[in-house]
DNA sequence: CGGTCTCTTGACGGAGTTCAAAGCTAGTGG
DNA sequence: CCACTAGCTTTGAACTCCGTCAAGAGACCG
């Protein structure tokens, strides 16, 4: 693994809490460099999550399958950004959503227990884990609010503006898991919002 | 204020992390006591978020006005809840909710100031807060995805069943605004509901 | 080039909205 | 104790958004 990418997780942590160069070197040597190929399932519904992790390079996406089968996207996680399902990895009980790559993925990995000891050694990794999950919180919130009072157009412009690497890089059906529509709509909302712009 | 009050408090946070008394005392000490009537504004959209609460008795609901003036229910709080735009009043940035109670309530307040140095004296609160902000993440996130996956009907048998209380206390119209419906849908719904049980 | 994966298009149907009106219910004042 | 009002809920009709199904058109890969 190239250190240029460690770096990355080192900014990161570094916009939350302000650590010393020892325990930065404690929480970083935490982490565990994993290499794995698009298409990987990291979780499976069912399963106990066992990861915490931060990508290096890549991305996968957080996912939900309901009773009918049809399967609905929680969220797409890019470079820098984290995945896992934080509940089920804590309490140790099983996830209701399943985790997968769609490109070749690089990940720094934490498990229940290095992350346990971690913050044992590096208290100060409660309060960066802490406003992480606050920020996270943020986000879903926001999410939720806009599925209820946006259309699914005004939703979509928003992702397009807001995720445009996604939407580069993400089949088009995922998008519309996401967004919380089919894909045949999203396909139309493209042409209307195309036209629009003409 | 009544210490059986408090008392609800300690427990809860016991249920996270295990303090001693010299330090149990210290965050119980933090807290101020506010009692407040029915219908008032906690906070109003475009301010800054100033308190992070424990509810003690009463009732509040968080809520979301969009651009076309309609009301969307974030959550409910009753007894042993928290309510905060916790965004907000981490980052000091305006909240885009509001806050209101709906019945008489009274609360446990800490502001920015006493919640940074609660967390200087005692950072094992750091921990419980981060639990409680995993909890609740995990709350918003099922939230999400029922929304995106379950009939309006699903939802409402649903909430039916896992918070009977809040139905029994709030006007149905709140209550639509929280399953993402109109008042008169969910009317609808309760009927057809009787009859189905019938 | 043949197959698989992805995206588009159209017809139809159903879930949920909006608008308008009326029916309840619980306080409140006389 | 009744009458009134304000707040809440129900009903119905017309309409819209979006889903499902089914078919086809590209596009990418071995």
């Amino acid at each position: 693994m190239a250190e240029v990418m460690v770096t990355e997780l080192r900014k990161y942590i570094s916009g939350f809490v302000a650590l010393t160069d020892q325990e930065m070197e404690l929480v970083l040597t935490a982490f565990e460099y994993r290499q794995v190929p698009r298409r990987t399932q990291l979780l499976r519904a069912g399963e106990v999550c066992s990861f915490e992790a931060f990508i290096l390079s890549g991305c996968a996406r957080e996912y939900y399958v309901d009773d009918k089968g049809s399967e609905h996207t929680v969220e797409f996680a890019l470079e820098r950004w984290w995945i896992s399902d934080i509940y089920s990895f804590e309490n140790q009980v099983p996830s209701r959503v399943s985790i997968e790559t769609l490109e070749d993925t690089e990940l720094l990995v934490l498990s229940p227990e290095t992350k346990a000891s971690l913050l044992e050694e590096v208290p100060k990794m409660e309060r960066m884990f802490r406003l992480m999950m606050q920020r996270h919180l943020n986000v879903v919130k926001n999410r939720l609010l806009r599925n209820m009072s946006d259309t699914a157009m005004d939703r979509y412009l928003l992702f397009l503006e807001r995720y445009p690497d996604v939407i580069r890089r993400v089949p088009q059906y995922y998008i519309a898991s996401y967004l919380g529509i089919s894909q045949e709509f999203l396909s139309k909302l493209r042409r209307r919002a195309v036209k629009a712009g003409e």
